[in-house]
DNA sequence: GCGACAG
DNA sequence: ATCTTGTCGC
């Protein structure tokens, strides 16, 4: 499954996004979770070059158990709404050399609080037919109340009457986060998933530790491919 | 027309 | 997203 999103006009991947929106699974996910994944690329600045990863921890303590680096190449540009076309090529490469699927990936960037409830989660989770929620920084669509500044407090993200979402305080006094569905799952399902991989941080493990593998990829320290952390790593 | 606008 | 120094708060 190599795809490339290279020559796609913005109408042409608005169409496609109406199109793979006809595939979003939104029942409860109803399987147990043992393995939890992130997702995240990261770029050189004025670089066509990205670099994907996807981190693998163990659900029950969100310890890291591999990663997937990946080091690609797209001239899709960034445009708010259109986001997967620049990271998804990359994410499914990593995915692809992953020899045991995580049971739910949390990606960087929002899921189904989108205007055609297409983010970068939800067009991951359709393409690569995975269970994903969306973890995002900032808001791209939808109205939502300033949630209480106590960690765990959370509001409704809404398009008109339509919950698409949350907007949760991961910790307090932080700009909240941004939760969503992406595929395979619920809107309660991305909230508790959400609420169980939260430290210390205002970002949650695997999103934090996706950032972090990438980035350290990035700058050299660590190689391109599928590696398993060695067991006297997890104590 | 004007402002908003994930990474 | 990435580039940056100091600074403020828990």
């Amino acid at each position: 499954m190599n795809i490339h999103y290279h020559d796609l006009t913005l109408s042409e991947a608005k169409a496609m996004q109406e199109n793979l929106r006809e595939n979003i699974q939104s029942e409860p996910l109803n399987k147990p979770i043992h393995t939890i994944a992130g997702a995240d690329i990261s770029l050189d600045l004025y670089s066509e070059t990205i670099y994907a990863g996807i981190v693998i921890l163990r659900y029950a303590d969100l310890q890291p158990l591999a990663y997937s680096l990946v080091k690609s190449t797209n001239t899709f540009p960034y445009v708010p709404g259109f986001l997967a076309f620049r990271e998804v090529p990359a994410l499914v490469q990593a995915l692809a050399q992953i020899p045991i699927a995580p049971d739910v990936i949390m990606v960087d960037g929002h899921g189904i609080a989108h205007p055609r409830r297409m983010g970068i989660a939800t067009h991951f989770g359709t393409l690569t037919n995975t269970a994903t929620l969306g973890c995002a920084k900032k808001i791209l669509f939808g109205k939502w109340p300033e949630p209480e500044a106590i960690k765990g407090s959370y509001t409704l993200i809404k398009d008109k009457e339509e919950i698409i979402g949350y907007a949760m305080r991961s910790k307090n006094n932080v700009k909240p986060i941004f939760i969503s569905p992406g595929n395979q799952m619920c809107l309660q399902d991305s909230l508790n998933i959400t609420v169980h991989c939260l430290r210390n941080h205002r970002l949650p493990e695997p999103t934090r530790k996706a950032h972090e593998f990438v980035n350290r990829f990035r700058t050299g320290e660590l190689e391109e491919g599928y590696h398993e952390l060695p067991n006297w790593e997890l104590f």
